[in-house]
DNA sequence: TTGTATGCAAAGCGTTTGCAGTGAT
DNA sequence: ATCACTGCAAACGCTTTGCATACAA
């Protein structure tokens, strides 16, 4: 069975009180100012049982390393700033994709990434965007 | 400027011929065919030159690793089985995203991914899909 | 007391890089 | 003859695992 520590509850709260999914790096800091001695093994460990357990949920962006956040949402998708890199909840859905699929292809789900500027980070200027995110850029 | 090796034009041959997004190994095992001592160093170079060059494109699938293919279509989406983990282009796209962004978010591109089961793996029966894929299954 | 959870370090895995040798131009 | 390309091995970043210790139960 499952027992209660010090690490496995900062862990909890630093997920619950973020506000956006976390990468394992930044679960590991902030759960760091409640338990200093914390190693990042714990932090996988820690993050997989919960997955497994179903109390949060990964977030798997093209190219990028995964996230966690609380297993709250039914059904949402992701935006992802081109400039600090961030990831935010939007929840929305296209919805209706069956028939985007060719004959024959059953879809069964499906993942939706949304790349641009954040809120704070505004329209490209000066400071352009970074090129190692996906192109497919599209008048759709 | 470039040069025209051996290597490169195997490399070239593999994914053109592939039909279908392939991985680094599975280029690296195809263009050995031609080219036995062939490198994986040069099947990464090759590749990432291929793709700044704009010959080939990268496919990136949430959670898993970066494949390549002809860059040909100008904008498509992919479809990938649950079952046989295989990659499909999909030449639909649903268009019209702003709408999904929060306020004050501008959206620049996307990425989508259908899952489901192809053709060829028909519908899930005793052979059950695999767990390490992403949920989302969404009634949208 | 018992055994899961932890911390550290080492190992894995996919990818990148350094370097000396190879070969296209 | 140049100098980009290649192959090998080492290095890297992220994640997992082995093992002895710590601490819920």
């Amino acid at each position: 069975m499952e027992r209660q520590t010090r690490q496995r509850a900062a862990i909890r709260a630093a997920i619950a009180q973020a506000g956006r999914p976390l990468l394992p790096q930044e679960v590991l800091e902030q759960a760091q100012r409640e338990v200093p001695a914390l190693g990042l093994a714990t932090v996988y460990r820690t993050l997989r049982s919960l997955s497994e357990e179903g109390s949060i949920a990964t977030v798997q962006l093209p190219g990028d390393n995964v996230r966690y956040e609380p297993a709250v949402s039914p059904h949402h998708h992701h935006f992802q700033c081109t400039d600090c890199r961030r990831v935010f909840d939007v929840h929305a859905c296209p919805g209706d994709l069956q028939r985007l699929a060719p004959e024959g292809f059953q879809i069964e789900s499906h993942e939706l990434t949304l790349y641009g500027r954040c809120r704070d980070c505004g329209a490209p200027g000066r400071a352009q965007a970074r090129a190692d995110l996906p192109p497919g850029s599209c008048a759709c």
